[in-house]
DNA sequence: TCAATAAAATGACTATCAGTCACAAAATAT
DNA sequence: ATATTTTGTGACTGATAGTCATTTTATTGA
């Protein structure tokens, strides 16, 4: 008899219904003023029950997260196919990036909470850490495209793929970052149109990392 | 008679002194943990005095924020002067901030809350505005090296300079950022370092910017 | 079929804390 | 000395994350 088996299948139904409901919540009204009983009321379940599923809050924004990280990683997985060299297949990354940020702000948004705040991510049973290894996985994309880039010459062979993917991430989400926050306040005081920016900061990337 | 003048005085010095209490609470125990209660406490004020001088927590947090801001002003302006390029001018300006996260890593971490959350800019009157013109005038001493550095050739001349200002700001607090937060974990399983990771960056970022 | 047991869900309750406000004390003016 | 203004107080309120004794639902075994 399969009871266990279907019993496993409905609780991470249930889960999935519970981060559902967190999305919509979370995403409607900003992480800050969500309520963990107004994400009760739209999950149509207790607000105990929801501590049953996740351990406080913070670990069901992360499970948020999560999913965003995997459709990120698509992203760039689609991303460096379209491309042939090394170099390009970079620079894709960071184009794919900020369509990301485009398409799915809110999701940009629950990856910088995790990136730009202190985040446990020690104890090997914790969503932070899940977040950390496809983190991990992510960083690997842009750290494999360097490596093809420098095999077929398109990059500078002194690079060091790990160190340029771990500056080139962050440079990148630092710019959006600032950008997203600052940068409507640009766009009206100066004449700057963000999509324009990050194309420009993508070529001085390509002047830093391209071979000669 | 100068009590009108004594009691601007005396009222200015309670909020500097309300503010070095701020500081010692926030940075000892953490914005998030620290209570309006604890600061009340080391001021030896109660906590309704506190707001007649600060409209919120946040807002007493922008305070300090703004003293770590003239600090990095003066560090920024100290570093230019030291160099005689324009090129050399910005490099010192990137190694300036990372200098800043090492010896006030709080105020570092306040200027981080500023850049890197959404706080309301708008009021004329607040805090958080005033947060936002001395960012511009860090951001103006970056654009003069640039211009500098245009002017005396060491940079490339077909760059803006102020939209690269705003890129380099972007990528090098992105990066700090990262690796202020990430970086002990890198630092475990690659044998990178963080000292050596930022002038490897700043090296790349000379690469975009520089003359040839 | 039904009592016993186990698993899942509930929601009233607690603890914490930012922010308020009616009142009090101190300083200044008349 | 008294009135007025300024400054300070701390008990109180409202909001909300997280808990836990109790109830409800599902499963098992006779």
């Amino acid at each position: 008899m399969g009871i266990v088996e279907r019993k496993e299948r409905e609780k991470l139904q249930r889960r999935e219904d519970i981060v559902d409901a967190a999305e919509k919540v979370f995403f409607s009204t900003g992480l800050k003023n969500a309520t963990m009983d107004d994400v009760a009321d739209e999950a149509e379940l207790s607000k105990g029950t929801l501590y049953l599923y996740f351990k406080s809050k913070e670990e069901l924004y992360l499970a948020i997260h999560l999913r965003g990280q995997a459709v990120l990683i698509d992203l760039f997985t689609k991303a460096v196919k379209t491309e042939m060299t090394g170099l390009e297949k970079t620079l894709a990354i960071g184009r794919a990036f900020f369509r990301y940020y485009q398409e799915y702000p809110d999701y940009f948004e629950a990856l910088s909470y995790y990136e730009f705040n202190e985040i446990d991510d020690n104890d090997r049973e914790s969503i932070a850490y899940e977040c950390m290894q496809m983190g991990h996985q992510t960083l690997d994309i842009l750290v494999d495209a360097l490596k093809t880039g420098i095999d077929d010459g398109s990059v500078r062979p002194d690079i060091d793929p790990f160190s340029t993917a771990l500056i080139l991430w962050g440079q990148t989400s630092g710019v959006i970052q600032l950008l997203s926050l600052k940068g409507r306040h640009f766009e009206n005081e100066h004449k700057v149109n963000m999509g324009e920016m990050l194309e420009y900061a993508f070529s001085l990337a390509k002047e830093s990392i391209q071979n000669r």
